[in-house]
DNA sequence: TCTGGGGTCCTAGGACCC
DNA sequence: TCTGGGGTCCTAGGACCC
């Protein structure tokens, strides 16, 4: 056998988070909430089970979370991001090649005749993963991306395989794809999976049995790779440097309507600046920088949104300067009256640093001052943390900050945060 | 009262040019 | 009554992912 993808899963990433540092959690029902408290976006096992949806609003949940006595909390990415880094730095004992592919899972490739059994050393991962992080993951293996991602589901589902599934290693593939239904294929989504069900395909094996054409026709070169990768020819190959990134967005919505302009210009100030740092942060600047800003589209108030776009004559990342165009911008859209949800700012036309085009008339040296000025602020706030150095246009209320009423501790990241070990020692 | 945030790619259709 | 053909570029919208 050449090079097997594997596929390491954290299972219910979020949730595996938060029952670390309180174990007390463990065999419990645990959700844990989007941004500002919205929807459900982790759910433990046990709340699977009750039926709880993905990305059900919290409000509609309340009845279920009291009668279950489901633990909630507010997403605490801090902590999050820190385990997702000691997760991918445990896989990277395992293989050379990782692919970093979310915040929960990887793709790893493997020499496949190097180990003896790739179920075996699939287990090895798993369990060094659980004992050194104490996330637990699932292990999906295949001689394709597609397939990797459909054996961890497997996986997932069906507890007689303990989280591990080779699905290309066994001779009953087909069984085994024929049980996996074609929505949870890796790039069916739901259109998708509800146009094949209209077409009588409604399993893996179906799909990956359906005619090149009539899939081109339906789905796309996109959905035609999904199909080949099925069959076990590889299209996706594993990226194990993450391109550059050629849009950055900042938005959030806020946690109390926002009305005034001053509020919005505040909240777009902090929204210009993390997307700043962002793109610094992967060495790029912009020569395209948009505002939008819209109302709850869920209630029964007035409807408004716009966004404004400015193209700059010098490509930048020099946060006062985008925060001054997207002041502007904010300026020619805003509309009084309104109760705005949301607010947001997008970086475009995004090149590396290295490819600036000078504009003759701009003064080097003040390019080359802001620069400086740009690394040093990135750096303190790298070092004390991202509050430390703020910019005074996004104000010091924040009244439209979002709610996060059931933050737990950032456990790893912050010293006066850290977990409290309590042991009781014999008498001597 | 309360409904997340951040990305990518593909395609169709319009604008524009010769 | 009659209204080319072909190419490129851009944008909006739709689909997907986590």
């Amino acid at each position: 056998m050449a090079k097997a993808f594997f596929l390491i899963d954290c299972n219910n990433f979020y949730v595996s988070c938060e029952r670390v540092f309180d174990p007390a959690l463990e065999g419990r029902p645990v959700i844990v909430m989007s941004n500002n408290d919205g929807c459900v976006i982790a759910r433990s096992n046990e709340v699977k089970e009750i039926g709880v949806r993905m990305g059900a609003p919290v409000f509609e949940c309340r009845g279920t979370i009291k009668k279950h006595r489901i633990s909630v909390f507010s997403s605490n990415y801090t902590l999050y991001a820190d385990m997702s880094r000691r997760v991918m730095d445990t896989l990277e004992r395992f293989s050379p090649e990782v692919e970093v592919y979310s915040i929960d899972e990887a793709f790893l490739l493997i020499d496949g005749s190097a180990y003896n059994g790739l179920t075996e050393y699939g287990r090895l991962i798993k369990n060094t993963v659980k004992r050194w992080t104490g996330v637990p993951v699932s292990v999906g293996i295949g001689s394709t991306k597609t397939l990797a991602k459909a054996a961890a589901q497997y996986a997932k589902k069906h507890n007689e395989h303990n989280g591990v599934f080779d699905i290309s290693g066994h001779r009953q593939q087909d069984e085994y794809m024929d049980e996996i239904e074609v929505g949870d294929v890796w790039g069916v989504g739901r259109r998708h999976a509800k146009m094949l069900n209209e077409n009588g395909i409604s399993t893996a094996l179906q799909l990956r049995d359906a005619p090149d054409e009539w899939v081109r026709k339906r789905m796309s070169v996109a959905g035609l790779h999904t199909v080949w990768e099925l069959r076990g020819t590889p299209c996706v190959s594993l990226e194990q440097a993450p391109p550059p990134k050629k849009c950055i967005i900042s938005s959030r919505s806020f946690g109390v309507p926002a009305e005034t302009l001053a509020d919005l210009k505040e909240a777009v100030a902090v929204h210009a600046s993390r997307a700043a740092e962002k793109m610094r942060s992967q060495r790029s600047i912009a020569s395209c920088i948009s505002v939008f800003i819209k109302t709850n589209k869920f209630s029964d108030d007035p409807q408004y949104s716009n966004s404004a776009t400015s193209r700059l004559s010098v490509p930048s990342s020099h946060t006062p300067e985008l925060i001054s165009h997207v002041h502007n911008g904010l300026e020619r859209i805003y509309r009084a009256g309104y109760r705005y949800k949301k607010a947001g700012v997008m970086l475009t036309d995004i090149v590396p640093e290295g490819e600036v085009q000078l504009n003759l008339l701009a003064p080097c040296n003040s390019y080359n001052r802001n620069r400086a000025l740009m690394r040093a602020v990135d750096g303190i706030n790298a070092r004390w943390g991202s509050a430390a150095l703020r910019y005074a246009a996004a104000g010091v209320k924040q009244r439209w900050q979002m709610r996060r009423s059931k933050l737990s501790n950032r456990y790893t990241t912050q010293w006066s945060e850290l977990p409290v070990a309590r042991a009781s020692f014999p008498a001597l």
